[in-house]
DNA sequence: ACCGTGATTGAG
DNA sequence: TCAATCACGGTT
């Protein structure tokens, strides 16, 4: 997902395009800093299910966090969007985007007015390191470093 | 370092 | 019921 554009449409018909530039990766069952680790829940139960998926929460009863779901039915893991190019931070980008729980349980498609597709840009130096906020989830499974970013794009014209 | 803010969660 | 928690962001 690192260097795809996410793709939101307004009311208007009007398309937003940005280059994701941070994702963090939530892994399965076992990952003890995912909110599917502790079993499916009312609020999680959308990761248990078929990937491809938008899955909102709100976060400290202010911030709204956009991931996706990208395990396959009853193997809950998700891809957690944390910045894009204009936009750092996964609370900022939702709220500059005006993306809530409206796009919760949605398909990743342009029939939701939220989806992903190739940018023409590419990522040059892709870096990862330890996830950010999660330092309760345990000695391991909080220093995993399934956060990734870049700050370098090649154009493909 | 601290706190706003409110849904979610599990315990009782 | 209820208190603790929380994948953040802005301010001290």
């Amino acid at each position: 997902m690192l260097g795809r554009n996410l793709c939101l449409e307004n009311e208007s018909g009007q398309r937003r395009k940005l280059i994701i530039t941070e994702t963090e990766a939530y892994h399965g069952l076992d990952d003890l800093a995912s909110h599917a680790s502790k079993g499916k829940t009312e609020r999680n139960k959308l990761m248990f299910g078929p990937a491809n998926f938008w899955y909102l929460y709100l976060c400290y009863g202010m911030h709204w966090m956009l991931n996706l779901v990208t395990g396959e039915r009853d193997n809950p893991s998700a891809v957690f969007i944390r910045a894009t190019d204009e936009i750092s931070g996964p609370g900022r980008l939702t709220k500059a985007l005006g993306i809530d729980n409206r796009f919760h349980g949605l398909k990743n498609s342009p029939l939701s007015k939220l989806w992903l597709e190739d940018s023409t840009s590419k990522p040059l130096d892709i870096q990862r390191g330890p996830r950010i906020g999660v330092e309760n989830a345990g000695p391991v499974w909080s220093k995993k470093a399934y956060r990734f970013w870049f700050s370098k794009v090649s154009s493909l014209g």
